[in-house]
RNA sequence: GCCCGUGUGGCGGAAUGGUAGACGCUACAGACUUAAAAUCUGUUGUCCUUUCGGGCGUGGGGGUUCGAGUCCCUCCACGGGCACCA
């Protein structure tokens, strides 16, 4: 009897995807093992705890979990780890809110998460799983800190810090947006307290330098980081001031110095300082300028202002004196916080010097005298740079420069120390002691892990660990005084600097960095994540890498070969007249086709795809899609269609019709199952004996085998979906065939199962094991093509006629160019559109085009 | 302002300088069904044409080429990053 295909019982997927999930889980089938085969180290950007799962989450884990799948079908030894990056605000903020404590809300967050992650079907090793937060990492991270202390690579110093009001803590450089709090929002403010601090500026050099050798990142996200390290070339000139100082100024484009007509200073420069003590508008002022702070600056950074010193300097080439003024677009911390002004060839300078009536001298020629002017030109006005170009004319000047004892050559950066310390509980403690007789004193190895309280309250002003009645309170590490514990923790950007490092070494291990696990799984092959750590950890974590390298802790300086950085989640969002935002479910459209909110029948703003945030309620939680559509299906729809490095539009449809195909697939399968095909009919093929639809099927198949490979190969998921798919139509054209060639479609069902393996698991180990296969994710050979049968006997090959299309015809691929010329000639429409006119040219690409020219 | 990136049907997107629109979504139609859903099979850029076929079409304009979505110049739009960085 027939099975007939539309009768098939639907795919149960929550019964199979579970069971797949406890065999996994049960037989440790993703334990990362040294088998002596290449080894392939992928690594999804882990994960921080804030409670469930977003969508987001599915998608960067699918693919890296789809690269790691494959890997391992390829026969390399896979490290695909998981973790969790626990420590910092938000555990505190619930703990004031909800009176939890962090660490209760973050374990119990990481096991919520956990059970979802563990649902979705990811093949990690969670035998190397840990949490940030966990005693042992950041006792670990705690020596390093020592390391690195000991290297001389951390320092502390009192500094100007980014003050968040409202989360009462310090921020780094990186952290401030616009002048606010990447967290709050809030305006930030500036103040002193004494911080401590990691040198990345050491490793300015070698971080940008580097970049150019990582052929495996994304160009933007190398632009990105080329842009905060923001390296300039330029020159230091020396001013002698008429009241005795010397003020130094940077320029990137000395050459212009003889159109220099003002020097500017930093309303924080200590010259401006000087002159404020004695000057009362002055002092007013500058205080003017910095109460403002940030926040101000920010909001009016366009408007330029200043004030004159009343003093002046020589110019060291000319018998004339400029006026100092201190002005508001002066920066201290980058350059020398002084500059001279060169009005003609600067556009700040340029606003400022008509702002405050100053000269304007231009030095080098432009076509209609413009001014400012920004180009390239002939210098003049210039003394001993007359005639020269402006790159021959800043070498020269830098020469006279150094030559004098002026000044010299010098490079600058924007890049500054990473500001590490943290007003904060939940994060790792710096291992320090401040001793009234020895100073700051790092701890002893043997006295680490330094471990938080537990018992903490939370008030939500000032850091909890400096108000703990006990904590802080310790005896010197080295001459047994009382002594006080630093109070701050770090940053967390630091935990996630190393982690990846940690993943080489197991849990199991009481060794810090096992040089030899390190050197065997490091670099992380396939790193993936979202484009929004373009700067801030990926240059943290390079950083660590090198510093750590240089403490002779590891051998790895560049941590990661490729990265992959996916696309945001987005879906729709709707707005009603108030301008708040609305759920899909509110909405619907109404007898015109409008969209309308439901409750009040009022017309609805549709707005621009955007990231799925709860804020904008346009989110789809995970949790139910998995219930009601199933893993593979999720999985399979995020990364369809769209390339995995582009946002990704949600749509149920779309959904659903992943679902669909999961469900043809099923079908397809309990067919061919009733039909005979097993693993133990899969025996060689041979094409011969083949008729011409299963000829035709197996050149479609190792054509898809071949475009699939290729796809996976360069992260393009969606193409390789795409093939599938196509592939799964030829076989279903040919379904009724399967009876009478149950050998071929065994090895066809076979390597199908092997190439959706990594996108859908689930249905494909329960596949491979109804067809009688053994051990889906051990069998580690990879479907093999071949180009001979992907080789096809005949082409349509296209007839042009001055370049357009007029016909086709079918021809063997190395047909000769008179064979081609007299088929072509034989088309109707092409002997019509010819016409009588006489063929000038005819070219002709074997198997590829004739195109005849009239 | 500067630096990246993107622009192809109603939509997401394919396309080593060689038949633009693979694959999917939507929509429509047929088969199955008492019916619907599901499923299977088609059609689906646009305009003209009964058919054969043809015109137009990859953001706009120009160029190179026998031939351009693809290469070059230029302009526009959108997205992202940086932004008083000397």
């Amino acid at each position: 009897m027939s099975l007939d295909i539309s009768e098939i019982a639907p795919y149960n997927f929550s019964v199979v995807e579970s069971k797949w999930q406890k065999f996994w889980l049960d037989n440790r089938s993703f334990k990362t093992e040294d088998r002596g085969n290449k080894k392939y180290y992928v690594l999804e950007m882990f994960m921080y705890p804030s409670g469930k799962v977003h969508i987001g989450h599915v998608r960067n884990y699918t693919i890296g979990d789809i690269v790691a799948r494959y890997k391992r079908a390829c026969g390399f030894d896979v490290l695909h780890p998981v973790g969790w990056d626990a420590f910092g605000l938000p555990a505190e903020n619930a703990a004031l809110k909800q009176k939890s404590h962090p660490k209760d809300w973050t374990y119990k967050n990481i096991a919520t998460m956990k059970s979802q992650i563990r649902g979705l079907g990811f093949s990690y090793d969670w035998e190397r799983e840990f949490a940030t937060c966990d005693e042992d990492y950041y006792g670990f991270q705690q020596k390093i800190f020592l390391a690195l202390y000991k290297k001389g690579l951390v320092y502390r110093k009192k500094s100007e810090v980014n003050w968040d009001p409202v989360d009462n803590c310090v921020l780094a450089n990186e952290q401030v947006i616009d002048g606010k709090g990447w967290r709050s929002g809030a305006l930030v403010e500036k103040k002193m307290l004494s911080q401590w601090f990691f040198k990345i500026t050491d490793y300015a050099d070698e971080l940008l330098e580097e970049l150019d050798n990582l052929k495996g990142w994304p160009e933007n996200v190398k632009t990105m980081q080329r842009n905060w390290i923001g390296r300039s070339e330029g020159c230091s000139i020396n001013f002698s001031c008429d009241n005795g100082d010397q003020i130094t100024v940077f320029s990137t484009r000395p050459e212009t110095l003889f159109g220099a007509t003002y020097l500017a200073v930093s309303p924080d420069h200590p010259l401006a300082q000087k002159v404020a003590e004695s000057n009362e508008t002055i002092r007013n002022f500058v205080s003017e300028l910095k109460k403002g702070s940030v926040s101000q600056q920010t909001l009016d950074k366009q408007e330029k202002q200043g004030i004159d010193t009343g003093l002046t300097v020589k110019h060291p080439f000319l018998d004339k004196r400029l006026p100092v003024y201190i002005a508001n677009f002066v920066l201290m911390n980058y350059g020398t916080g002084a500059i001279f002004a060169t009005p003609a060839h600067d556009e700040r300078d340029y606003d400022f010097a008509v702002k405050y009536g100053l000269p304007i001298i231009p030095v080098i020629k432009s076509k209609n005298n413009e001014v400012p002017y920004f180009g390239d030109g002939i210098l003049f006005n210039s003394e001993f740079l007359d005639g020269l170009s402006v790159v021959d004319a800043r070498k020269k000047i830098i020469e006279e420069i150094a030559g004098r004892g002026l000044g010299k050559k010098e490079i600058f950066f924007k890049l500054r120390d990473w500001g590490v310390s943290r007003q904060r509980y939940w994060g790792c403690p710096i291992p320090i002691v401040y001793c009234p007789k020895c100073g700051a004193v790092p701890l002893k190895e043997e006295d680490l892990p330094l471990k938080l309280p537990s018992d903490v309250s939370f008030s939500g002003v000032g850091n909890p660990l400096d108000q703990h009645p006990h904590w802080k309170h310790t005896k010197c590490p080295i001459c047994g005084s009382d002594a006080r514990r630093e109070t701050d923790t770090l940053d967390t950007f630091v935990d996630s600097s190393w982690y990846f490092l940690r993943f080489c070494v197991g849990r199991e291990s009481d060794d810090l960095l096992s040089k030899d696990s390190i050197k065997h799984w490091m670099t992380v092959d396939q790193y993936i994540g979202g484009v929004e750590h373009a700067i801030l950890h990926l240059l943290y974590a390079r950083f660590f890498s090198k510093a750590l390298a240089d403490c002779g802790l590891t051998d790895v300086r560049e941590p990661f070969t490729n990265l992959f950085t996916q696309g945001m989640v987005c879906s729709v969002t709707y707005k009603n007249e108030q301008g708040e935002w609305l759920f899909p479910s509110e909405v619907q459209k109404n007898e015109k086709g409008e969209f309308v909110e439901i409750s009040t029948g009022k017309k609805v703003t549709v707005g621009r795809l955007e990231k799925m945030s709860k804020s904008k309620k346009n989110v789809v939680d995970p949790d139910v899609i998995v219930k009601t559509y199933g893993a593979d299906a999720l999985r399979l729809f995020v990364v369809s269609d769209t390339p995995a490095d582009r946002d990704f539009p949600w749509s149920d449809e779309g959904l659903d019709g992943s679902w669909r195909f999961i469900n043809r697939v099923w079908r397809m399968f309990v067919y061919l199952k009733d039909k005979g095909i097993s693993s133990d009919a899969v025996q060689e093929i041979r094409f011969d004996s083949l008729n011409s639809d299963m000829q035709k099927l197996f050149k479609e198949f190792h054509r898809a085998v071949r475009d699939v490979t290729i796809s996976y190969e360069s992260q393009a998921m969606n193409k390789a979906i795409a093939y599938i798919r196509e592939f799964v139509n030829c076989i279903y054209a040919v379904l009724d065939q399967a009876e009478s060639n149950v050998s071929l479609f065994s090895v066809i069902v076979r390597d199908l199962i092997k190439i959706l393996a990594p996108i859908a698991p689930h249905i494909c180990e329960e596949a491979w094991s109804m067809f009688g296969f053994k051990n889906l994710v051990s069998e580690s050979e990879w479907p093999k093509f071949c180009e001979e049968y992907i080789a096809v006997t005949t082409i349509n090959l296209p007839i042009q006629i001055n370049g357009k299309l007029r016909g086709t015809i079918d021809v063997s691929p190395d047909a000769s160019e008179d064979e081609v010329i007299q088929k072509a000639l034989e088309v109707s429409n092409v002997r019509k559109s010819i016409g009588d006119k006489p063929v000038r040219k005819k070219i002709f690409v074997k198997g590829k085009i004739i195109n005849f020219v009239v």
